[in-house]
DNA sequence: GGTATAATCTGAACACTGTCAAGTTAACTG
DNA sequence: CAGTTAACTTGACAGTGTTCAGATTATACC
């Protein structure tokens, strides 16, 4: 129960700390500062202290991935219950999310989506597929089928909606809207055209 | 002009032969595969022998990523190019076009969107940007627009569609939509739901 | 409490990597 | 043919992931 760090050996709580510490390391310097030994430094600990407990580097962004995929649930979720509203709305809503959850973590989101850097787990699976079943449900609403079974046309809305907001999120942070905004307006240029690009999904338009 | 190599020094075209060689390593092995030293290896040459041509890694990278776009805008030429269809037809073309491009060469479609692997120089801006005009022209004529001026709602619909295509690639080669396949079966699933997805967008269902 | 055992971490090593400064050779130029 | 420049090598340095034998500490058991 000791919560003072030890002069050396048995820190407690490694697999956390390193797990916090990559994490950090994503959000603060990006995936190129990434490194396990650096990760093994800001934890005061010597660099192969992380194989232990991960295996390899791969072991151990398995496991900030399944955290990334578990923080967007959390977001996709939060969107949606902000209020009752019609489930277009909503599905608005958990684009922004996705996209906004983008922009607040890059370094993060690109691990997420980068399976050669991984170890594909089911607990990585099902973290993901947690994130994926709430855009299913949401979709499933907008859509007006209220049934399990998945339909194709259900299946392509859901891969129409999932595959834009995650293309303008990819595009965005690469830079690929530079083309378009002045320098410094990048921010309010996907503001406005986040809700516009998602307006083209034929799902999001008033059924005529 | 001899084209025999010679057993040291002077390569004959040693510029052109790292590139081609860091593509083909990209092809067959994958980015993480791709290293400075292996380029050179492959060439023949000494560890340090492509510092002299490019710099550094971003360097020879962003000479890759120049000629991805420019075959990714071949590629998309030429889908559009075969017989006369509609604009709407063009676009979907385009759009299959987009995504086998990055089918057929994962690593490399990759590397083209991750602006930290390289330098962004003006060469390489004007050959993304001829992918895009690409892109650009069709959806103007799709939407039934024939001036040269780009209104709001052009840039929607053509952020729109780049997302779309974009982010449906992206998510496939992740191996994201195994969620959706049974093993082996991939392919086909995306061959069948590209069009279903594209189709999803507003842009290209019939205006009633 | 004392001791075996398991869990946890260190230290040293190996084979890599990108990059740099200085040296070497080939090709061109006048 | 001499001098200059372009093209490459050599050797080195700091940094990386990973492995492995061993040191250290916590835990379980008697």
């Amino acid at each position: 129960m000791t919560t003072a760090p030890r002069a050396t050996y048995h820190h407690g709580d490694l697999r956390s700390a390193l797990i916090l510490g990559a994490q950090e390391l994503l959000v603060e310097q990006g995936i190129e500062a990434f490194s396990l030994r650096a990760v093994a430094r800001r934890a005061g600990v010597s660099p192969a202290a992380p194989a232990y407990h991960f295996g390899d580097a791969a072991g151990l962004l398995t496991e900030v991935a399944i955290r990334g995929f578990n923080e967007l649930t959390r977001r996709m979720a939060a969107s949606t219950d902000a209020g009752p509203r019609s489930p277009v709305e909503r599905l608005h809503a958990m684009g922004h999310a996705y996209i906004h959850f983008a922009f607040a973590n890059p370094a993060l989101f690109h691990l997420m989506f980068r399976k050669e850097k991984m170890r594909i787990t089911d607990a990585l699976k099902a973290s993901a597929n947690a994130a994926f079943s709430h855009l299913q449900a949401t979709v499933s609403e907008a859509a007006g089928i209220s049934g399990q079974h998945v339909s194709e046309d259900l299946l392509a809305s859901m891969l129409a909606a999932w595959s834009m907001v995650h293309g303008f999120a990819h595009l965005a942070l690469d830079g690929q809207f530079e083309r378009f905004a002045t320098p410094g307006t990048l921010d309010a240029f996907c503001d406005t055209y986040i809700p516009r690009a998602i307006g083209q999904l034929r799902l999001l338009t008033p059924v005529s």
